[in-house]
DNA sequence: CGCTTTCTTGAGTAGATTCAAGTAAAGTGG
DNA sequence: CCACTTTACTTGAATCTACTCAAGAAAGCG
């Protein structure tokens, strides 16, 4: 609950009825799911969206020959499955990455909150777009940036994007992903991550460790990356 | 007027009042833009969103060393430019492709229209969230199809896209994209577009004349693409 | 018509893939 | 806790895709 609730009165300044409304959405109780297991498939017809209390979640599709792209990483704080409320059935799967608690927000309930409370609604709309600011950076990145440069933009993006909502702090923070789910948010091979990660390492710029992100040298990973910050943050991120 | 009305129409059944509301939004008059003219520029603050009455627009992304990627095409009865209600200064630059005539929707009228018919601005903020489904599989494009693949891909989309309008009907539709933009979309070199074309059109699959796209067997176009067309049309098309 | 932009085509190159083999790490069940 | 299984990671060699550079042809535009 206070995870939206909290996004939501930075923005808006609730009035007690606006706030029974939403209380009312997350009637249900968190749901804890362990790593690794698909919340919503493919084509399926999803029932609710999810405030991610904690842990990672990845949006993303398969094509009919097994490969895989990553669409997007959502983390604590995001609102995922929005999208059910607009498209019947599911244009790509939403899996966690990481054991996560999840609060469920019946995507039914949402016409009623449209009625009723417009401005919450609203706001989760404008929330939600928002966010697809990072489609967008993804899209430049996969489309124009070669591989160690994507490579180092992710790993700046996330950190930032960590930075931003408390979860971890420089030069260490949480990195939940394997290399193949790496390999599958940049387009490439997981051979070619390992290859990238050790250039990194051998640079003395950046190491994963254990589950951990180390970043030892944030200028040369900024500019190897060509990051471009402006889209993380109040105005960016969602 | 019409475009946007008309589409809200269709799924919503307004009152006199919102109607008054909606024709209130574009109180500005067309806005006629020749062909290729930056209509909002990457860092600048936007004052308007945008139908697009007729004519065809890019979103496109530009990095400091000139390499450009074309995020989003949009066709006339797309509504362009809702980002700027949500950051304050543009992640990416909107210009036309052809000649274009615009009816500005001024996004501070917007703010009201939440408050005083927020059925409208809601369905609005769907109609743009449906919009991005295609930002998800241009993701899908860029990350995990090779050239050809990507090329059959974006004049399939295309195509279905100008056809779910009427703009244009099998085998001939309007194709105003230059090589080099086609490239800018895919994230290739124009002479990788231009090989790729003549192989279409050596194999008897597609063939752009003029500035029309002339798909000749679109079972194979579509073989080539991989296409799977379940984002475009009511539940996928914006 | 001349000028610019767009398109075409070729040859050589670089970046990322594939395939293959082996090592390390993380779970699982006794 | 250990042996076993599985998954994840590493590294190399050969291949292929798409790029770069270059130069010329065609198509638009004033």
């Amino acid at each position: 609950m206070s995870a939206l609730r909290a996004t939501l009165e930075a923005a808006l300044d609730l009035s007690d009825g606006e706030t029974d409304h939403l209380d009312r959405l997350h009637a249900h109780a968190a749901r804890t799911v362990s790593a690794r297991r698909t919340i919503v498939s493919q084509n399926a017809r999803a029932n609710d969206a999810f405030v991610i209390a904690s842990g990672w979640l990845a949006e993303h599709r398969t094509l009919k020959d097994g490969r895989r792209q990553i669409l997007n990483i959502r983390l604590p704080g995001d609102v995922a499955g929005v999208d059910g409320l607009t498209h019947c059935k599911a244009l790509f799967a939403t899996s966690t990455l990481t054991e996560c608690e999840l609060i469920p927000l019946p995507l039914d309930a949402f016409h009623g909150l449209m009625r009723d409370a417009p401005r919450i609604g609203t706001a989760i709309l404008m929330r939600t777009l928002r966010t697809e600011a990072l489609l967008r950076e993804w899209e430049v990145n996969l489309g124009r940036r070669g591989a160690p440069e994507r490579l180092a933009h992710l790993l700046m993006e996330l950190a930032r994007r960590i930075e931003f909502r408390g979860l971890g702090e420089a030069p260490r923070y949480p990195m939940p992903l394997t290399q193949g789910e790496i390999a599958d948010c940049l387009g490439v091979t997981p051979e070619h991550v390992s290859r990238m990660l050790r250039s990194l390492r051998e640079d003395g710029v950046a190491r994963i460790e254990g589950k951990a992100l180390i970043v030892q040298d944030e200028d040369a990973l900024t500019r190897a990356a060509g990051f471009e910050p402006r889209y993380i943050g109040q105005d960016g991120d969602g």
